[in-house]
DNA sequence: AAATAATAGAACCGATCGGTACCATTTGAG
DNA sequence: CTCAAATGGTACCGATCGGTTCTATTATTT
């Protein structure tokens, strides 16, 4: 846990956010759980909505980093992606994928919420693209837009389930496509 | 408008949690625009999340027997399911799929809310499956398991990018899997 | 017409909401 | 050591939350 008071803002809602979901958290609860005094809080947020937006931004980070990480220890089998994603859904905690969530919560499809969680899944396929592109397959980026497209669905579809079957079909799928894109010759 | 009052509630409801979020919606908003006294709507539902859980029910049989009516206009060609899709999902109004919004905002994983949601979801893949089985492909289930994933990753995506283009990435996909998939001969 | 049921609307309940103001304590820099 | 900044905690603000109770009025039924 940060010492730095803003960063365990940001750390605590994050948790509580996902967990409880975001409307659904007070800011007594929340400052309560990470032993912040309430004008402290304002002092470093204007409002919930701010608090939101820099947790969200940061978890943008975190998760492209470690996302990034992920794709570069996939070696040259994009279909590993599912893999790392399997294993991350299948978390006890597992409520889903904490953008889209608030995309969800935040009702104006025009405002910095939405933006953001846009911006995030925009460098998420960017990284996709990259690494297949490396890989040698033709239209990386279109490629990476329908993985990222089976992403989505399999996230949906664990949150309904309760299981990580969805990300077999997602894997299944994308084998399907891997074999049309494959590479003319492997740049590895 | 239906004259009933509990359906106009239920009506009222369907719309207002729609477009503002379940949460979003207090009891006082919902009767007013449904024209009901706040006395009438508890004789009706003993809480607001129970009438949610009969908005769902309730659009889950409007939305299935609109579904099962697309499907039979599809003829032979399921990638038909898709352009009956990008046109619902390029409303203006569009907010996402009631179900999925549903369960992210209800965080309770086991709760009814997520049943209603998953039940709703199985009942069109069966749907589907019912179509592809008739159309003679191949492990229908399946692939109607494999549809019903790109349906949810496309309105995911449209709600995020604003636009039906993730609708036409689904319909590629599912074309790369219907050619693996093909019939060993037609029913019709 | 009389009796019964259902209605809309308002008053009210305790609890909680997001946010502000103030205070006593702690912390860190000069 | 001193002083100023930042902190955690509490009380408080108006507003709204979901839900209960009551009343006066409207429909329905007989």
């Amino acid at each position: 846990m940060p010492t730095n008071a803003r960063d365990r803002l940001i750390t605590t809602a994050e948790t509580l956010f996902y967990r409880e979901g975001i409307q659904a958290v007070g800011i007594s609860e929340l400052i309560a759980a990470a032993g912040i005094g309430r004008a402290s809080f304002y002092r470093h947020f204007e409002s919930k909505e701010a608090l939101l937006h820099a947790v969200l931004r940061c978890r943008n980070e975190k998760t492209l980093t470690v996302f990034g990480a992920a794709l570069a220890s996939c070696g040259s089998d994009p279909l590993r992606v599912f893999d790392v994603v399997a294993e991350r859904y299948g978390a006890d905690d597992f409520r889903g994928c904490a953008f889209i969530n608030a995309m969800v919560e935040a009702a104006d499809r025009h405002g910095e919420t939405h933006r953001i969680a846009r911006e995030h899944k925009l460098a998420q396929i960017r990284l996709l693209s990259d690494r297949l592109h490396e890989s040698g397959y033709r239209q990386p980026d279109r490629l990476a837009g329908h993985f990222q497209l089976l992403i989505d669905g399999a996230v949906v579809g664990v949150l309904r389930e309760g299981n990580t079957r969805p990300v077999e079909m997602a894997r299944d799928i994308a084998s399907h496509l891997l074999v049309s894109w494959r590479p003319t010759h492997s740049n590895r």
